[in-house]
Order: C-alpha cells, then sequence, then structure tokens
RNA sequence: GACCCGGUAGCUCAGCAGGAUAGAGCUGCGGCUUCCUAAGCCGUCGGUCGGGGGUUCGAAUCCCUUCCGGGUCGCCA
C-alpha cells in the first residue's frame, strides 16, 4: 500500500526515499503534535551519526522548550505520536536516549522498495527539477595562442561536470567556450609575429613559436614602452577591421584551437559553441547605445564608465580611445545568450580572483532594468597549489596539462606492469585511469578553495582517488561477469544486516545527491558521495563472498552488486571521468 | 586601507540551515590472500576545530573581536 505512494512520490518530486520519508514523518509530527497543543512546531529529522543507535533520529530538545514540559514527558508524548503517523509501518523500533528519540527501520521492507524503485527506473538517479528549462555554461574558455596549463583545468572539468550533471537533473544544456580570442594580449602576439616572427617556424610548431614570441614581446616591453602603445593600437585597429591583422587572427586562432583540440578529446570534452570574445566584436555597439540611452553611461578621466554604486567599483564600458574592455564583451555575449539560448540559467565558470568582475557585471544588467541578473551565477573556484604556491609555472616554465596527463598515465601504466601485466590495450587503460585520477583529484575538492595537487598522492593511487572508484566498479565488474545472471526472487531480509543496508542506504541518496550537487554547482558533493559508496563496497566485499552455492542468497547479493556498479559508473561518467571494465 | 575567501590530526581534506564520544584518506605501526582483482580490507597511533569573548539546554557550525595566509579594488582578461 505504502510503497505505491512512496514510489509515486519519488518519481514526482526527484527525491530518495530516505528522505521523502524523513520530510513526511516530519510533516506528520508537526501536525499531530501542533494539533495536540495549538502551536506551531519545527521538527528535526536526521539520521543518526552512529549507525547503532538507528536510522532515524529525532532530537526533541527544541519541543521541550517550547511547550515547557519536562523532557521524559516529551519523549513519551513524541514516541506516542510517532505510533499514530501512516508511516509507522516502517517502523522496527523506536527507542530515546537522552533527549534524541531513535527510530529503526524495518530494512527488509525498506530495502524492496529501494530495490523496486531502482528496477523501474530507467536511469537511475534522473529527475525532473530542470524539465523545460535551459542552462547556459560558460567553461575552459582559454586564452588563445597560449599553452593550455594546468591552469585552465578547473575550469574545463568543473565546467563539463556541472553540464552532465544539469542533464541528469533535465536541464537543456548550452556549453560554451567563451575563448579569449581578442583584447591586447592578443594584440602583442600579433605585433611580435610581424616583426620577430618566422612563418616556417610558426608553421612547424604554432602554439609553442607564438608563445615564444608573445613572452618576447612583455620582455622587449619592459624596455620600451612604446610597445605597448603600438600593441593598443593594433587591437583598436583589428577591432576595425583592419585585413591583415584580421587574417593573421584567424590563423592564430585556428592553429590554438587545434592544439586545444587534443586535450580536450582526452578529457572527452566537447563543446556546442566556440564563439569567443571576438566573435562579439560587431555585437557591441548595440549594448553602449543602449547604455547610453538609459543614461547610465558617464565620461570619467576620458573613458566610459557606468557608476555602479558606493560598494563596488565603476564599470569600465570604454578605453579612452573608444576601445572596448572586458565586460563590454561579456556583456555583448551575455546577451547574444540570452536571445539565442533564452536561457533560465547562465553559468560562468571562472575563478575566485575575477568575482567583482561579475558582480559588476550583474549589477550592469539590472541597471539596465533587465530581470535576469538573478539567473546570473558565477561559478567560481580556487586556485591549483604546489607547495603551498599558485600552480602555473614549473621551473619557470608553464605547466602544460597535456604533460600533466600523460605523466598521470604513464604512472599508471608503470602500475598496471607491476600489477596486472598480462592486460590487454594497457596504454589505453593506463591514458583512462591516469586522466581520471586528474580529473577526480581537482573535482573531490570543494570547488572555490585552493587545491593542493599533488603527484606524489597520485603516483599512490591509493585511498580517496580516481582509481579507487574504478577499481571497485572492476571488481565488481568482474564478479558480474563470472555470475549466471537468471535471476530469480531477491531475500530482502538479508538487508537487516548492516553491512547490506549501509549500501542500500546510500543508493537510495543518489537522486538527493544529485540534486544537492546541482543545487550547490559543487561537483565534490557527488565525488565524495561516490567515495562512500565504494568504501562501503570494498568493506562488504571482504566480509562477504558474493558466489555463494545457495541461489537466492547469491541472487541478491549480485543485485545489491549491480546496483552499486550502475552507480558508480553513472556518477563517475557524470563527474568526466572513464569507466573501464577491467584493470 | 576597504571588501571577499580560507585557517579542523604530521600531510590532503569532509563536516558548518547548531545536536549525541569531531570524521575520512595519506603517512607511521600491527594484522588479513588454499576462495569472486590486496590499486583492497581490518586494527592502532594521532585533534586547545587559529586565539579570545558572546548567544544557547547544547557551538567546529551562529554573532563580535583578534592573529595568520590568499584574492580583488577604472583604462588587463
Amino acid at each position: 500500500m505504502f510503497c505505491a505512494t512512496i514510489l509515486t512520490v519519488t518519481r514526482r518530486g526527484g527525491d530518495t526515499m530516505l528522505n521523502n520519508l524523513k520530510l513526511r514523518i516530519k510533516k506528520d509530527l508537526e501536525e499531530l503534535l501542533g494539533k495536540q497543543f495549538n502551536a506551531e512546531l519545527s521538527i528535526i529529522v536526521e539520521e543518526p551519526k552512529k549507525a547503532e543507535l538507528g536510522d532515524l533520529s529525532i532530537p526533541v530538545f527544541s519541543v521541550v522548550k517550547q511547550l515547557r514540559k519536562p523532557l521524559p514527558q516529551i519523549v513519551e508524548i513524541v514516541k506516542e505520536t510517532l505510533n499514530q503517523i501512516p508511516d509507522s509501518g516502517y517502523f522496527a523500533k523506536i527507542d530515546s536516549v537522552s533527549g534524541f528519540i531513535n527510530i529503526t527501520l524495518n530494512r527488509a521492507m525498506f530495502a524492496k522498495l529501494v530495490v523496486e524503485d531502482f528496477n523501474e527506473s530507467e536511469d537511475y538517479g534522473t529527475s525532473d527539477i530542470g524539465a523545460g528549462k535551459t542552462v547556459c555554461i560558460d567553461y575552459s574558455s582559454p586564452n588563445i595562442a597560449k599553452p593550455f596549463s594546468i591552469g585552465h583545468l578547473r575550469s574545463t572539468i568543473i565546467g563539463h561536470s556541472l553540464g552532465n550533471i544539469l542533464e541528469k537533473c533535465g536541464y537543456k544544456v548550452v556549453r560554451i567556450n567563451h575563448l579569449g580570442d581578442f583584447g591586447t594580449p592578443f594584440a602583442k602576439t600579433i605585433y611580435a609575429y610581424l616583426h620577430w616572427g618566422n612563418e616556417e617556424v610558426v608553421k612547424q610548431n604554432s602554439v609553442e613559436e607564438l608563445v615564444k614570441l608573445y613572452v618576447e614581446f612583455n620582455e622587449k616591453a619592459k624596455q620600451d614602452k612604446s610597445l605597448d602603445e603600438e600593441a593598443r593600437k593594433i587591437f583598436s585597429e583589428l577591432e576595425q577591421g583592419n585585413e591583415i591583422y584580421v587574417k593573421l587572427w584567424e590563423y592564430i586562432r585556428e592553429e590554438s584551437l587545434k592544439d586545444y583540440m587534443k586535450v580536450y578529446d582526452l578529457l572527452g570534452v566537447r563543446f556546442d559553441s566556440y564563439n569567443g570574445e571576438a566573435f562579439y566584436n560587431d555585437k557591441m555597439q548595440r549594448i553602449v547605445d543602449e547604455l547610453k540611452e538609459k543614461k547610465l553611461l558617464v565620461k570619467d578621466q576620458g573613458a566610459m564608465i557606468v557608476d555602479l554604486g558606493d560598494d563596488i567599483p565603476p564599470a569600465l564600458i570604454q578605453k579612452s580611445d573608444g576601445s572596448t574592455l572586458y565586460i563590454t564583451r561579456d556583456l555583448a555575449a551575455l546577451f547574444y545568450r540570452k536571445n539565442n539560448y533564452h536561457f533560465d540559467e547562465m553559468l560562468y565558470v571562472v575563478g575566485n580572483e575575477q568575482k567583482l568582475h561579475f558582480t559588476q557585471l550583474k549589477r550592469v544588467i539590472e541597471k539596465m532594468g533587465y530581470d535576469f541578473a538573478e539567473d546570473i551565477h558565477h561559478i567560481n573556484f580556487g586556485l591549483v597549489l604546489q607547495d603551498g604556491k599558485k600552480m602555473s609555472t614549473r621551473k619557470g616554465k608553464i605547466v602544460k596539462l597535456e604533460d600533466v596527463l600523460d605523466e598521470a598515465s604513464g604512472m599508471s601504466l608503470d602500475y598496471i606492469n607491476e600489477k596486472n601485466p598480462g592486460l590487454e590495450d594497457k596504454e589505453q587503460i593506463a591514458e583512462s585511469i591516469g586522466v581520471s585520477a586528474v580529473v577526480f583529484n581537482d573535482l573531490k575538492n570543494y570547488r572555490t578553495n585552493d587545491f593542493e595537487f599533488n603527484l606524489e598522492e597520485m603516483v599512490n593511487f591509493t585511498g580517496q582517488t580516481g582509481p579507487y572508484l574504478q577499481y571497485t566498479s572492476v571488481r565488481i565488474q568482474s564478479i558480474l561477469d563470472s555470475a549466471d545472471s537468471n535471476e530469480t526472487t531477491l531475500n530482502y531480509d538479508l538487508f537487516e544486516g548492516e553491512h547490506y543496508f549501509e549500501i542500500l542506504k546510500n543508493i537510495s541518496q543518489y537522486v538527493d545527491t544529485i540534486i544537492k550537487t546541482k543545487q550547490e554547482y559543487a561537483p565534490s558533493i557527488l565525488a565524495k558521495y561516490l567515495l562512500k559508496l565504494a568504501s562501503l563496497f570494498n568493506s562488504f566485499y571482504a566480509k562477504e563472498r558474493v558466489l555463494v552455492e545457495d541461489e537466492i542468497e547469491r541472487n541478491t547479493k549480485l543485485h545489491l552488486l549491480k546496483m552499486t556498479k550502475d552507480i558508480l559508473n553513472d556518477g563517475m561518467r557524470l563527474l568526466g571521468m572513464q569507466v573501464i571494465l577491467k584493470m
């Protein structure tokens, strides 16, 4: 009877069953107790810290306070009331310990619900919170003519992963690589190429050579201040459509993109649009005009600015020489996206250091009188550190992401040669492990924090790492491969066992975890969840033999394993990791 | 100087819409393989939750203050 209700609610709300149960208990208790005492009460239903205490827990201190009755009396009243609610059929036991009422569920009954829900669901973990909504994500967005460094890693994988997670929640996702293919730095490269560049050499090794030229420019500019002036002039002319510069621009952009695609292929990252800053070159005047019309633009020290109030600095829209700035192009991009993709949310996966820029961007939109400022989210993230310092260079050289990925793959291969030398497709698998290790190492850390990039730790591939997840999945796969798959009935009583139930409970929380991950735009939430699930399985594996004689027991275990593996694989996919079958 | 972010075990990090004895991984130490992949599992050592006040029955979590580290603050992106 209740199964039906719960399953319906699950489909509709996208919550896990355990969470649903919590919410219902909360609501029912508040209603019944409220009626009884004519008071508005807020009941907390949580999970006890220690599993031995029970499956659900209700601290009653606040009730004691509000109703001004002795604690033991309140405990009795709440217990009594708990027995009256419709869900009480799920309770196997209700205890109380020093102000906490602990409920132990009828685990077999609960397990049946979870298993049935899993079986009936086509893609477990999906929800409809994003149905009919579109989200644009601006991520990766490297600056052209520079190597794809470790610094671009975070934006790329956080953005990619969030895209996957949003799709899982039913959103339509538009992935945008807002290439930094414009601006003064770019003009510097053009100047250097024209003056000191060698066409043949650049053709051979384009990006590397272009970077050399850019560096050379900056070194010479230190001596000769007029060079910066020259670059600004070139940029201004490029903006006006100077043919030579435009042609050069196209060439450099093409070559750089080719280089980046190698990394994107390695990571499995794809975009719907590669429209970079330059794309908006002819779309900015409209913005400037509109700002003028709305009397928001003022001249200040020769530049055109929008005043944003006392708490933040004004936004610089136009330089003294009339050329545009970063925010001008971002405004143009924003309106273009709003008009073409009709987004419900616009996410910018960009580092912490640009916080002010996005605050200004939102404020300008508000000042212009648009209501979608609140749909703009800066998905900020911290630095990648090495030995506590920003990891952009190593021995003075920029750390290329490709090199890091190669290094990780190489280490994986060493490990395979040591552990499983006979493995087929070793190189391919080593690459999957290495790349995924780097990806996971990033995503397991909470976004906004800086994190330590520790190659040493990745050499070990042990503990809270990508390979740990892959290994767990592979282990399960291996068992499933060697088992006959004609499933019969399951013995739900087995789920009374702690190590069974813990896994099952986690499985039931998958949807919730994904939704929370979306709400906080924090893939680390999903990453930590997967580690927990993998860890629970590995403990189970050490304790229980799966392929036992008893058919029903065997099938029950196999089914638990299959659910676990499906979630691990799906979760890894959402994070942008690669799922492998053997290692 | 102003604003923002961080400070939890030797190291890397969870926990922070207040709740039970503060958790993981790594490292160290000690165990586990006649049996489904030991990249695993189990045990153990290790903490004034930066310091000091306050609110509360109860604070790592909320408020104030202070110290330390990082970021940002008009013609870069």
